[in-house]
RNA sequence: UCCCCUAUAGCUCAACGGUAGAGCGAGCGGCUGUUAACCGCUAGGUUCUUGGUUCGAAUCCAAGUGGGGGAGCCA
């Protein structure tokens, strides 16, 4: 017999009478008096659990359902009645309650049927999906990240699979974890004394990606529209509540585009998948709501019927300085030139406008060296979008499409041109304006459920001296 | 990498220099078409480690280890 997913049980899609299978986990027992036990069985299709009746006159009542705790497996046969209690509008009615896997010592299972915080859940993170709190983030989780895929697939965006390892060194966007096959306790060395890595598995020095961004620019050079969404390493020792040391990143580039058109495209695609959520997942948003951040909902449904702002960063930077003249403390400076800390950041967009900003036109000299240089020479054309509640959600930039501007540049920051000869490639084979930019995929989970951890948003979280599971 | 906080029962915490406690969870019993039910009883701790101060340390001090928060870096 199939087995029925609770989600569509507790959807009402399967009729009062029909027969089903039910296979799950316990989350609650409750005996009654009046002959049955009340199972909370989970499969995690959804939010809430199904709640079989288990009448008392089962073969097997005594020995197995009335020993069922929580983090039992079972597989239960009945039917779908409509429920006598409050609570749900169906239940199953069982006639078979089979044990598939009992819990070892239930006085010790890890995850009992209460409160845990979730610092003592990252300790047994392969049992933390079975929580309300991590269910619901997996399922988020997943649907955001159908949804991205669903959003670039229909407006006609191509999906490349940029590589995770690269061996150019040439990506510069922070820490490398070193790729490497060779015996550390006896490492071949150069004549000059170095490590010798033509003996190595790339015959080069290698590492684990830091952005696909280099890489998928050159497919936007070909197929027009493209987006990476892979997951991203960065061997920072940064250790908050913000930081992954193994991320997923998404990178759209898109060619025949200038800042303005990044902008809107950041703007729509936000606003999209957030939709997507809202409509796929309210009952998982409902506990977020209810249970980690009262605003979470109303927080999104506010982001998506907002525009965004545009503002230059001299403007910004204006602004800011008229706030400190007014009396606005900040901890950090504000001048032409600094980047933005993330308290002007969220002054910006969470007092001064109220709604999302997007901050564009950089100093050449905050930013990276592929960004296109404005006409005033002093700026890039880099954009920032800037969320009340979060602060910087996504970094972007149209790219310098001319190849002496760009050398210029690379040359500016003291950079070798020759490993780049293949990005510079693109600059003289039929070169055009494109731009693209980047969002974490953990921090848009963060601001959509307003968890607080970004180790909570993620199955198996990895960061400087945590890599357990 | 820097700064701060913290470590007591399976979990969350209390005890703040004088014999280590509660709630939840667990076991047993009672009660009930129950809703993370409710009531009673029971079991459960070498107070993170090492050293020090003291007649006496969970408590004070030092170092170490684990955990958390903030900063920087960034996505």
């Amino acid at each position: 017999m199939q087995t029925t997913p609770v989600t569509a049980l507790l959807a009402g899609r399967i009729p009062v009478g029909t027969a089903v299978r039910v296979q799950g986990w316990i989350r609650t027992r409750r005996d009654s008096k009046a002959g049955l036990s009340f199972l909370h069985v989970h499969d995690g299709s959804c939010f809430d659990p199904v709640q079989v009746v288990a009448p008392s006159d089962l073969p097997n009542y005594t020995s197995d359902v009335q020993r069922l705790t929580t983090g039992c497996s079972v597989d239960v046969t009945g039917t779908v009645v409509a429920s006598a209690g409050a609570g749900q509008s169906v239940e199953v009615q069982a006639a078979s309650v089979r044990v598939v896997g009992w819990v070892d010592d239930p006085e010790t299972y890890p995850v009992a049927a209460k409160r845990h915080s979730f610092e003592y859940l990252r300790e047994i993170a392969h049992l933390r999906p079975r929580t309300n709190t991590f269910g619901a983030i997996a399922r988020v989780r997943n649907c955001l990240a159908q949804a991205v895929h669903r959003y670039f697939h229909e407006r006609g965006f191509c999906w490349i699979h940029t590589p995770i390892i690269t061996a150019s060194d040439c990506e510069g966007a922070g820490a490398m974890f070193r790729v490497s096959t060779l015996d550390m306790l006896n490492i071949p060395r150069t004549p000059a004394g170095g490590v010798d890595f033509s003996n190595d598995f790339f015959g080069k020095e290698a590492f684990l990606t830091v952005s696909g961004q280099l890489n998928v620019e050159t497919y936007a050079c070909a197929l027009s529209k493209v987006y990476t969404f892979g997951p991203t390493f960065r061997a920072e020792n940064s250790n908050t509540t913000r930081h992954l040391s193994e991320f997923w990143m998404i990178e759209p580039e898109i060619a025949f585009a200038d800042l303005a058109a990044d902008a809107d495209l950041a703007e729509d695609f936000l606003k999209a998948i957030f939709r997507t959520l809202l409509e796929e997942r309210a009952d998982d948003m409902k506990f977020f709501a209810d249970r980690i951040d009262r605003s979470c909902i109303t927080r999104l449904e506010t982001f998506i019927d907002a525009s965004f702002e545009r503002m230059e960063y001299t403007e910004a930077i204006r602004r800011l300085e008229k706030a400190v003249s007014d009396g606005r403390a900040f901890e950090f400076p504000v001048r032409w030139g600094c980047d933005l800390q993330s308290e002007h950041e969220r002054y910006l967009t969470e007092e001064l406008v109220g709604r999302p900003v997007v901050v564009m036109n950089y100093p050449k000299a905050i930013k990276a060296f592929y960004m296109r240089l404005n006409d005033d020479e002093r700026t890039v054309a880099a954009m920032d979008v800037l969320a009340p509640g979060i602060g910087e959600i996504i970094g972007g930039s149209q790219r310098e499409e001319r190849l002496d501007v760009l050398d210029r540049r690379i040359a500016e920051m003291g950079l070798d041109a020759a490993p780049y000869w293949w990005y510079r490639d693109l600059r003289r084979y039929g070169t055009v304006p494109h731009a693209g930019f980047g969002l974490g995929f953990e921090r848009t989970i963060i601001y959509a459920t307003g968890m607080a951890n970004i180790r909570d948003v993620i199955p198996f979280p990895r960061a400087p001296r945590t890599a357990e599971f």
